[in-house]
RNA sequence: GUGACCGUAGCUCAGUCGGUAGAGCACCAGAUUGUGGCUCUGGGUGUCGCGGGUUCGAGUCCCGUCGGUCACCCCA
């Protein structure tokens, strides 16, 4: 009994760092006032041909025929199912539309290093401005996250480029628009092929190699300045480094385009994203037009960076200390007193502490063991001093009797004294 | 889709020449009938991934298959 291949149980000490990545996530875009929202997992396939026709996406989707022969697919990305939401919504909505959701997605891919058929993405998206001030608002949201995870200038880059600048390129150079697709797609690969490879294909099309890499190496600093001034302004410039060679793959891409890397390379993008100005254009058969830029964060990279980086693992660490599982452990030392107990459990609850008590009888010796392992800051016990009871902070080994009457307010006032001092 | 390496307890792994399964950690119980991290004692919790073949006998050898990891491909 496994589960498929790409798919993954998640235990709950695994859980943990979804839960802290979801929470940095969800904070830090609401900060950024963008407005959560969720589209359904399971979609027409027809909504992936229609903007990428003849991609070989389709061969990475998760498609069949439903009971009532409909041709359907699990969602490799959210962008088609956002501007299908987004004409529908947006000439009646606020410009500009500030939008985020978290997820999960599918990729019938084989999987490998940070990446697997199903995993969770953080989708942010701005829609209804044009201006790069807008790239910039969602590059520094990205960044916010990042750093709030506790990542540096020296552990991540932001390599950020154009696609409006090569179509620029192109012009300068008398090269056919038309080739631009397969421009793109081979200074993709100028990282991971090899020179020759590059030269041959670039020579192919009748592009010259040199002015190729003396544009990539003097790349336009105009077609960014607003964009790059902002970024500044934010105080995110240490992160920001303009690279050219960045195009993502997507075909929907016009302007815009960026990944997030470690620095050390040792993995895939952490997060990437662009503007599209004529998808939703595209998919409303031309009834709307809405320029948008969008990013996306995959959980799969990023849990693996952070665990492998010292101090991002260390703040990991300090959040978890503050989000414990089970808060008080309630010592039952008297069983006559269940109903007792349980009463001052549920009135523990209902203050807002995570309490777990013995469900059977047991001894003593075991609950405070159990306590311990379970990683309460506090044990409870309940026993003959009735009304009475004692609370102990395991950490100090301290004990302090209280009366159950005044519980959740006294123990309150323990935690501010514990806090301050 | 292609290739390489790897699959033994919950985890990390040992298992000789082919002779019917073991250690540490974890877990459960007790030593200890109201006080936790140490110690001691007891407990194996297993479809040796699965199926077939060779053999008197397979965790071990052979074939297939499934799964894992990584690379290619692709990258939303």
């Amino acid at each position: 009994m496994h589960p498929l291949p790409g798919f993954r149980d998640i235990y709950p000490e695994d859980f943990a760092i979804r839960r802290y990545i979801f929470h940095t996530w969800r904070t830090s875009a609401r900060l950024f006032a963008f407005r959560e929202y969720e589209a359904p997992t399971l979609e027409p396939a027809s909504l992936y041909e229609k903007k990428n026709s003849g991609s070989e996406i389709l061969e990475q989707l998760y498609r069949f025929t439903d009971r009532g022969g409909r041709e359907v697919a699990l969602r490799p990305e959210l962008t088609p199912s956002l501007t299908r939401m987004l004409i529908s919504h947006a000439p009646s909505a606020r410009k500009p539309i500030r939008w985020f959701n978290i997820g999960n997605f599918f990729r019938y891919e084989r999987q490998q290093k940070g990446r697997l058929r199903e995993f969770s993405q953080f989708n942010a998206d701005i829609a209804g401005e044009s201006s790069p001030t807008a790239d910039a608002e969602l590059i520094a949201l990205a960044i916010h996250i990042l750093r709030s995870l506790g990542f540096t200038p020296s552990d991540i880059v932001v390599r950020l480029s154009s696609r409006s600048a090569w179509l620029d390129f192109t012009n300068a150079q008398n090269i056919p628009q038309n080739l631009l697709p397969e421009l793109l797609s081979i200074v993709d690969k100028i990282e991971r092929d090899p020179p020759e490879v590059i030269q041959h294909r670039l020579i192919q099309l009748g592009i010259s190699p040199e002015a190729l890499y003396q544009f990539i190496n003097s790349p336009p600093e105009d077609a960014f300045s607003t964009l790059l001034s902002e970024l500044t302004a934010y105080g995110c410039s240490d992160f920001i480094q303009l690279d050219l060679r960045i195009v993502r793959g997507l075909a929907y891409y016009t302007g815009t385009v960026f990944e997030i890397f470690d620095r050390q390379r040792s993995y895939r993008a952490i997060a990437g994203g662009g503007r599209y100005d004529t998808l939703a254009h595209t998919l409303s058969d031309g009834s709307l037009h809405l320029p948008a830029v969008g990013l996306g964060m995959g959980d799969v990279v990023l849990s693996n960076l952070i665990l492998q980086t010292p101090h991002t693992l260390q703040k990991f660490h300090d959040w978890l200390s503050n989000d414990l599982d089970v808060e008080i452990y309630l010592i039952l030392a008297e069983p006559s007193l269940r109903p007792q107990a349980i009463s001052l459990v549920s009135q523990l609850r209902s203050s807002g502490y995570r309490v777990e008590f013995p469900l059977t009888t047991t001894k003593v010796a075991k609950q405070f063991a159990s306590a311990e392992a379970a990683g309460a800051r506090f044990a409870l016990l309940v026993g003959s001093e009735w009304p009475r009871v004692k609370l102990k902070i395991l950490a100090q080994r301290k004990e302090i009797e209280l009366d159950s009457q005044s519980l959740p307010q006294s123990l309150n006032q323990i935690i501010q004294n514990l806090k301050t001092t």
